[in-house]
DNA sequence: TTTAGGG
DNA sequence: CCCTAAA
């Protein structure tokens, strides 16, 4: 007997959403190969991506000879498939307060007018309708124009300390192709070095064995074909099967509908979040939107591997030197203590199952005559986050600002933890029996929660820095550093900051594409170990340089490609104001008014961009490639094009009326 | 250094 | 994005 459940969650922590599957339509289709393997992808997006698939499964009773207070629970394996991931990327943060904004919506102007404004994070998966609860939420969401591929990973159990200790986490991306310095997907693996803590395998598995959904992705072949890019010869074995064979198991493939826990219609509505003990929160306050220094050189793959495992930080000074009226600063509160209570409302399903079909190889007699629990995780809650965010700034950057934010404290490793009716199982030993939980009952109020590995370390890091875990920091010169908003286009610049998966509006194409290997205890920068890549970017005609040659020009030969980095929605928005302000050619100026504080964005990089915005603007929407650009902005561009060439051209007829299509830019926007 | 344009 | 002539 085989008891499930879905579980929902609501309350003022994060969740992370559940992840339908569909078709996979809205791929990226850019794929560039300018970058090898530098994204990382932390483990709370990981799940992220396979929320609402994971598959708790554990025999009740299990031996409970493990010494008590360990962590006997944790993950120590966990492998997914590169092309599932590639959810991740449609992963973003969407905010709701009876709807949902673009990112160009001003904060301000969906209702973030005051300070104490609350965010709290609701269901994801019914997100459009559990909007406005007296406040805004913000809930994690997908985008639904990407569909989700299936995942197939294993998590299973072992001892927490054998994770830290014993696992080990590689990063390194199979593919080259980055866009935004985001990785396009990504395989995460968590292998268990070394057997169980009982010296093998099996013991350690079967203790805990957490399956998730390990059903095959739909659209696997699909994926070399929709982005032959992504052809790069790797294969895409390494995942879950793979382990589990290492591990003599077999895989428990359930349903979508089993696994996922719907079996019966979830459209139960979230609870109401906790009220926020206002208290604790901080305000929504001024958003610092200095990120990344980049310089002419930009960072490249091994460059990635420290921000992503751990938070980088400026210093306070770095943080606030530039402007004191627009900062955003995040507060983590105490994760561990304060993760606020959910109670599970979801629907409870029983039905029969061979009670170790999915372990006929390893288990005992006895072991398969037990009954099983069965959970479906829907979604996870994530650690409640504070945030404080001017009210000029953008929705776009409000949701990026949750993501940073949640990225930043778990990229470094989360753990999981679990509630039953409000009380947090501390007690790894006891089995699921023991601790209440088993097919009989005690799966009401059941929830799972990411917990930040390090909250000690982490704390102190995110006191004053929030980081960007994905981003490529530039060549190891130049840490991260966040930079204050550049009047209202803090938003620009922030969205090249995320490290995330940016709102699907905004980055639709954007690839991920990175292998990660974490490991746990590694705070150890990679970027400055490792040598620099060779030759990320495959110039035409300098591909046959060699170490030595001198032939390539000063800037190619000191200075690799950099990452291809696709403007954002609000960028091409900033850029279109300051155009329509300044006009074209002043590209100068236009760095200097709009993009000064994002350092990667070259007045050439603006003026290309905009060539290209006017190339864009000119061709049919059906040619156009990449990040659909709004046609209001398109048309703004044609206009402001038009008229600055005109009125250049006529700049000695000051009487020519300039077009209402170029009207001065708000004054908001002048600061 | 910045602009402008081709690649 | 890169490269570079030209200003």
């Amino acid at each position: 007997m085989v008891l499930q459940r879905r579980l929902d969650y609501g309350f003022n922590g994060y969740q992370v959403p559940f992840l339908p599957r569909g078709p996979r339509s809205a791929r990226g289709k850019r794929h560039t190969c300018e970058k090898a393997a530098e994204d990382q992808m932390c483990p709370f997006e990981l799940l992220a991506s396979v929320a609402g698939k994971l598959l708790v499964e554990e025999n009740s009773p299990e031996p409970s000879n493990e010494r008590k207070g360990d962590s006997k629970h944790a993950f120590t394996k966990y492998n997914v498939k590169e092309e599932e991931l590639d959810e991740v990327k449609a992963s973003n943060v969407g905010v709701y307060d009876q709807g949902s904004y673009n990112d160009g919506t001003l904060a301000s102007e969906v209702g973030f007018r005051g300070q104490t404004q609350i965010v709290t994070v609701k269901e994801c998966s019914q997100a459009s309708s559990s909007a406005s609860l007296g406040h805004s939420s913000i809930i994690i969401k997908r985008d639904p124009s990407v569909d989700v591929a299936s995942v197939e990973e294993s998590l299973v159990n072992g001892s927490k300390d054998e994770f830290e200790r014993q696992s080990t986490v590689t990063a390194g991306s199979r593919h080259s192709k980055v866009e935004d310095g985001i990785p396009s997907s990504l395989r995460f693996e968590c292998r268990q070095n070394k057997m169980g803590a009982h010296g093998n395998v099996s013991d350690a598995c079967l203790e805990d064995l957490m399956n998730v959904d390990t059903k095959a992705p739909l659209l696997s072949s699909e994926s070399s074909a929709d982005e032959p890019l992504h052809g790069d010869g790797i294969p895409h074995s390494t995942s879950f099967p793979k382990c589990l064979n290492d591990l003599g198991l077999s895989v428990d493939r359930d349903d979508d509908e089993k696994s996922s826990g719907c079996t019966q219609p979830c459209n139960t509505p979230s609870k109401p979040a906790r009220p926020p003990r206002t208290g604790d929160r901080q305000k929504l306050q001024s958003f610092s939107s200095k990120f990344w220094k980049f310089g002419r050189t930009e960072p490249k793959d091994e460059d990635f591997c420290n921000t992503e495992l751990k938070p980088v930080f400026r210093s306070r000074k770095m943080v606030y030197t530039r402007q004191r009226t627009q900062r955003c600063t995040f507060k983590r509160r105490k994760l561990f203590e304060r993760v606020p209570v959910s109670m599970s409302d979801g629907t409870l399903t029983t039905e029969e199952n061979g009670a170790s079909s999915s372990l006929t190889g390893l288990k005992t007699a006895y072991e398969s005559e037990v009954f099983q629990v069965k959970l479906g995780i829907k979604s996870f809650k994530v650690p409640e986050l504070l945030i404080k965010m001017p009210e000029t700034a953008t929705v776009g950057s409000l949701k990026r600002t949750v993501v940073e934010a949640v990225t930043a404290i778990l990229c470094g490793g989360f753990r999981v933890g679990v509630q039953l009716q409000g009380k947090k199982l501390r007690d790894d030993s006891k089995s699921l029996t023991q601790a209440g939980i088993s097919h009989g009952g005690g799966l009401d109020n059941l929830s799972f929660t990411l917990e930040p590995k390090a909250p000690q370390t982490r704390k102190q890091l995110t006191a004053n820095k929030v980081t960007t875990c994905f981003l490529p920091a530039c060549d190891g010169s130049d840490p991260p550093t966040r930079f204050p908003a550049a009047l209202s286009l803090d938003d620009a610049a922030f969205a090249d900051s995320c490290t995330v998966p940016l709102p699907s509006e905004s980055l639709p194409c954007t690839v991920w594409r990175a292998t990660m290997t974490l490991l746990p205890h590694l705070p150890t920068p990679c970027r400055q170990k490792t040598p620099r890549l060779q030759s990320s970017g495959h110039r035409p005609g300098h591909g046959d340089r060699s170490p030595g040659r001198r032939s390539v020009s000063p800037a190619q030969r000191d200075c690799p490609r950099r990452i291809r980095r696709p403007f954002s929605v609000s960028e091409v928005e900033a850029l279109v104001q300051a155009v329509e302000d300044l006009g074209t050619g002043r590209w100068r100026d236009v760095k200097l008014c709009a993009f000064e504080n994002a350092k990667h964005r070259t007045y050439v990089d603006l003026k290309d961009k905009w060539k290209t915005l006017v190339h864009t603007a000119k061709i049919s929407p059906q040619q156009r490639r990449g990040e659909p650009v709004p046609q209001e902005l398109l048309d703004r561009v044609l206009a402001v094009n038009a008229f600055w060439s005109q009125h250049q051209a006529k700049l000695h007829h000051p009487k020519h009326p300039p077009p209402p299509e170029a009207p001065p830019p708000p004054p908001s926007l002048l600061a």
